[in-house]
RNA sequence: GGCCCGGUGGUCAAGCGGUUAAGACACCGCCCUUUCACGGCGGUAACACGGGUUCGAUUCCCGUCCGGGUCACCA
């Protein structure tokens, strides 16, 4: 048995799309489930679209989730150079091994001939645009002429007019489509690059890749890629197509997730406060299921569980509702101490003043869904804002303006009498309140809350939010509240 | 438009000829409760349509419709 080897492949762009992420991870679990290797190839054949520092954001992001590679620019491994400018020489190699062969071409097409050409097949509207194989029949002579002009020009493969093309794709079954859909495909651009399909297979087959995993809008170039294989006679790999990652659109309708669906870069996602563990687990489920309804897995799980045969086809729309949820669960499942590392930055950002972080960490972990809620949530705790008398009013909880006046000082006289200054402390102070006063705990705690948070909805309740505030300012507080009611 | 792929609740999804068609998110209700939340319990909600094949189709075949992908010297 060959061993298992996948590749992620991405091009250098400066941005981390959760699909591409997706794509990453199923080729690391393919590998990993099966005991094979996992590969990092830096696909920067596009010249023209180079961004400065973009490898770094692959780096680091792979590093954040998990993805450990076993070969990659970055570390080596037997099969380098991992970075396909650095194997320029190779494609162009081959390329020439085809046209030797008689498998390829030169073509001296200039660019204003195929423009021409396709506007030409577009307006009159054919069935099949594409090259017309104009420089495939050139004579010898021809060529050496153009050729040793220094004609700009490129290498095509000499894809046959007849027949079909059929292979076999783990996810989607066998798709067959005929060869004359398919045109010339150039191999090595003007400028001496290779394309991306060309450069591909060169490289898959030298790095010995055992399963070609991409998103299924690759389907429809995989006979180009099949081909090829083909020209050079190699084994071919097994082709795993991913069911595509969509966005709703306004209209209803969806299309391929992009920007304009909202945030949909993994750099993105972890700014707004998702977790990278909360979203590796949700994209991981995305066209992927387990055999059971488990939900919630850590990468190791992940390899644990994961199986081919178990990749559906149709596609998934990104729903940010259950991202939500996914990352809810996350922050819930981490400890205290980590949770408060996490949000202390946040904390440190609204509150200048030194709180009981720790008891603040704790009534606002398993309330949130992301990190990013901290600051809205717990600026009261650092200034009361200004707030409206009505929100004294409860119907719950039987409360109103002259209810809770009542309550109000009440609560200061007995408050200020505590000697210790703890939940249990307060707790005991204010029930013992709502029992002398002959009405529900609800009754005394809303109005003491209001006061104290100036807020409808707070994180925790009014025992909780006295003993983090303290006791004079507690007292204070409740004491601004009874003026506005007065 | 050609070619390719897909079509189970609003969303993710089990199912692979016989099921009361799972589960999760979201939504709604109730309970718990010092608010919200958490938690617990319950609820609304789906096999695109039409033909076959079959004793029996969500499941297999064909067609229709709908949706998506792709048609570059980008990947």
């Amino acid at each position: 048995m060959l061993k298992v080897r996948t590749r992620y492949a991405p091009s250098p762009t400066g941005f981390m799309h959760v699909g591409n992420l997706r794509t990453a991870l199923y080729e690391y679990l393919i590998a990993k489930s099966n005991n094979g290797d996992f590969i990092l190839r830096i696909e920067d054949t596009d010249r023209e679209r180079l961004v400065p520092g973009a490898v770094d954001v692959i780096y680091e992001t792979l590093k954040e989730v998990g993805l450990k590679y076993d070969e990659g620019p970055n570390i080596g491994g037997k099969y380098g150079p991992y970075v396909q400018s650095e194997r320029k020489n190779l494609y162009k190699q081959m390329a020439e091994q085809l046209v030797k062969e008689g498998k390829a071409y030169y073509c001296f097409c200039t660019k204003e001939r195929l423009d021409n050409l396709h506007n030409q097949q577009n307006s009159k509207g054919e069935t099949f645009g594409g090259y017309d194989r104009h420089c495939r029949n050139l004579t010898p002579e021809e060529i050496e002429k153009l050729l040793t002009e220094k004609t700009p020009h490129v290498i095509r493969q000499k894809v046959p007019t007849e027949g079909f093309t059929t292979f076999e794709d783990a996810v989607y079954g066998t798709i067959t489509v005929k060869n004359s859909e398919i045109e010339d495909q150039i191999l090595i651009k003007t400028d001496g690059y290779p394309t991306y399909n060309f450069a591909n297979v060169v490289d898959d087959n030298a790095m010995r890749i055992t399963h070609v995993v991409r998103g299924s809008e690759y389907l429809s170039s995989t006979p180009k890629y099949d081909l090829l294989y083909e020209a050079f006679g190699w084994q071919k790999p097994t082709y795993i197509h991913l069911p595509l990652i969509v966005g709703k659109n306004p209209d209803g309708t969806v299309s391929k997730l992009s920007k304009r669906h909202g945030a949909t870069g993994f750099g993105d996602l972890v700014q707004l406060g998702y977790l990278p563990q909360a979203i590796i687990n949700y994209i991981a489920l995305l066209g992927w299921s387990p055999n059971d309804n488990k939900e919630i897995f850590s990468l190791e799980e992940l390899v644990e569980a994961f199986s081919i045969d178990r990749i559906c086809k149709s596609p998934a729309i990104f729903d940010y509702d259950k991202l939500n949820w996914f990352n809810s669960e996350y922050i819930k499942a981490m400890s205290l101490e980590k949770f408060k590392e996490l949000a202390m930055p946040y904390f440190k950002y609204v509150i200048k003043k030194d709180l009981n972080w720790t008891k603040l960490a704790e009534i606002l972990q398993r309330r949130l869904v992301t990190l990013k809620q901290i600051p809205e949530m717990i600026t009261f705790f650092s200034e009361l804002p200004d707030y409206d008398k009505e929100l004294f009013i409860n119907k719950k909880s039987k409360t109103t303006l002259e209810s809770s006046k009542q309550t109000l000082m009440a609560a200061i006289s007995k408050l200020s009498e505590l000697k210790e200054w703890n939940h249990d402390s307060i707790h005991d102070c204010l029930v013992e309140l709502a029992e002398r006063m002959k009405v529900k705990n609800g009754t005394v705690m809303w109005p003491v809350r209001i006061a104290v948070s100036g807020m409808l909805v707070t994180p925790g309740g009014a025992i909780e939010i006295l003993e983090i505030l303290g006791k004079s300012e507690s007292l204070r507080r409740i004491n601004l509240g009874l003026e506005k009611l007065s």
